[in-house]
DNA sequence: CTAATTTTTGTAACCGGTTTCATCACCGTA
DNA sequence: TACGGTGATGAAACCGGTTACAAAAATTAG
């Protein structure tokens, strides 16, 4: 490999102009820069970057907490996909890179110091790195890491979940936005009795996607029937049993508004071995337009996320904090607009 | 942040030792290393990754290669979510993390010395990061970049497509016994006339699914027709108009397996709007066993994929690399285990 | 043409570790 | 008691960059 001395010694030049030709161009002569750079290419001259987060105590990376352990259960993030494209391609338009965090005991306890404040090693990973920021993705377990990441003073952002400390921020959809769309659509379509499947309300998508419902209902001069509001855990089996008791009602709802398509998928099912057709005796319309809800008979009609976006705005959040420095204003939340997704589970669909 | 010279000053020994108790224990005297044990969970010292790596060549990282730029299309890998949770995880346990390279253009051209035998900057990454090992999972497009590696002499496992090189290897499934465990599978129904919509030929699980078909059904003495074997290219629609032109054959099969679960579904619309049942009217088995499987009407039959397991042996492997050194040998290929498993849509469903 | 500026370049300290080699203390043995 | 050997420790070079500060060169002003 060649190393800043070797060129530097070929261009006839001391190291720290080549350093500078490299980091302030503008403050090297022209021809010495190009004569410089003609050199690095032709040696294919590569600066090292250990070496540079060493010297600058900051490096080009941005760490990923998202906390595996608790996914051997099978529950699986329902879009992390296009959230790791969305911010993989935003965190390379910069030059950064993503570093997932490896956590868990096993990390952890083979390493120095293994503190009690922080049980999974995540900071302390943070730390060892040097790194330029961190992305949190809510795994529903991780509330004092969280809350050791935002208080660090670390550009911080969480996804779906509210975060709060000098330089944390977070991105979510306008998630009561979005229930109101789905909710006025099933009110558009004639429904009054409409019920809901809600999240957790101690997550934030969950609160707020329920807010959206009694909102939009009242908007609407409909009364909010406590018997209409199931809480689920965002698992499809929640929307299943949730489903089931509604559908049990002395005076069963029209329409369900289910606050995550995985619950609405349990609830599809539900209603169908209840004998209840979709959408003819009760229509329904989840939440997020996971892959699956374009695939489940009748497909489902969803608010959909813009999932990538996720990624774009908490990449964009990132680099703004870490390129502005710490005197630059911590970004403000972000909300992303969501859409409704019309196909047949509403009973609105276009005949095809 | 507490230093190794901070450290070594307040434990009165010189930063060597300080160094030895992290990293050859035995060679320092026991009650040494204990007080310097001792004051460094009191200061919560933590060596600092770039130093180390900076002296010693060799990072605690290993590089993830998954080009997402091809991806804007909305192709998504089938079981990402699951490969990296086994990545991970196993990595973990060696201390290792996981980085995502940041690839494309953007990233690229911003950066020194721009190579034309590496456009999208991969290999530019890993030396810059002096990165243990790499981890490429195939996106179809990146047979350059992953020859590239393969032949660089860095620890390199690939999901999914074979690679030649001195410290390369590959995880693959079964693919040959998994297809073979499909066709099996409806010639023990009573199936004869079995299509196959196979992946396309290039591609290794593509070639060797339908290797396995061919086989089966040789060692069944079923003669293989030609008209039977249609290629797609995994995406959904392909399985659709293969499924098309099979169905309306002058002598349709009464049976097909589909080399990707993708293609299956879209296999599956077609059926259904062929006006052709499944698994009445023809059988249908899949390969992958991703999410979609279980929930599509009728309920896909499929040969699934120990979808963590990749995440968990390209982990291996790696650190077997990795730890062994450069003389320790290169790893053999390794050949997951796939499972067949028996739903709906190829007509042997254990009633409900 | 000289002095005052401004621009460009070089010197050297520093970032925080690892590792080679030399030294020193301590041990058992002759 | 002197000696060779072993184990523990320390001094210092090194990894490959960045950057504060000083010096030199080029430019401008008087």
């Amino acid at each position: 490999m060649t190393t800043i001395r070797e060129l530097a010694q070929l261009c006839g030049v001391s190291l720290a102009t080549v350093s500078r030709v490299f980091n302030k161009p503008d403050s090297v002569s022209p021809k010495t820069r190009e004569r410089v750079e003609r050199m690095a290419r032709e040696l294919d001259y590569r600066p090292n970057e250990s070496a540079r987060t060493l010297a600058t105590g900051r490096s080009t990376m941005v760490g990923l907490v998202w906390d595996t352990d608790h996914r051997r259960s099978g529950w699986r993030h329902p879009f992390l996909q296009d959230l790791l494209i969305g911010l993989k391609s935003a965190l390379s338009a910069h030059g950064y890179h993503l570093l997932m965090l490896a956590t868990g005991e096993a990390a952890h306890h083979r390493q120095v110091g293994a503190s009690l404040a922080d049980p999974v090693g995540y900071v302390d990973t943070v730390r060892r790195h040097d790194l330029a920021g961190v992305v949190l993705i809510d795994s529903g377990s991780d509330a004092e890491a969280f809350a050791l990441f935002a208080q660090s003073g670390l550009p911080c952002v969480a996804i779906d979940v509210a975060v709060d400390g000098p330089r944390a921020t977070y991105v979510t959809s306008a998630n009561a936005e979005g229930a109101g769309q789905a909710v006025r659509h099933l009110l558009g379509l004639g429904h009054r009795r409409i019920a809901t499947i809600a999240g957790p309300a101690r997550t934030r998508p969950g609160a707020d996607r329920l807010a959206g419902y009694r909102a939009a209902l009242a908007e609407a001069g409909v009364p909010v029937r406590e018997d209409y509001v199931a809480e689920g855990d965002f698992y499809r089996a929640s929307g299943h049993s949730a489903m089931r008791k509604l559908l049990a009602l002395p005076e069963p709802p029209t329409a369900v508004f289910a606050a995550g398509d995985e619950m609405a998928v349990g609830a599809l099912l539900a209603a169908r071995q209840a004998g209840c057709r979709v959408p003819d005796d009760v229509a329904l319309v989840g939440f997020d337009d996971i892959e699956v809800a374009a695939l489940v008979e009748p497909a489902l009609t969803t608010v959909a996320q813009d999932k990538s976006g996720f990624g774009r705005a908490a990449a964009a959040a990132v680099m703004a904090m870490v390129e502005g420095g710490k005197a630059a204003p911590t970004p403000a939340p972000v909300e992303l607009a969501t859409t409704l997704v019309v196909r047949d589970s509403c009973g609105a669909a276009a005949p095809r």
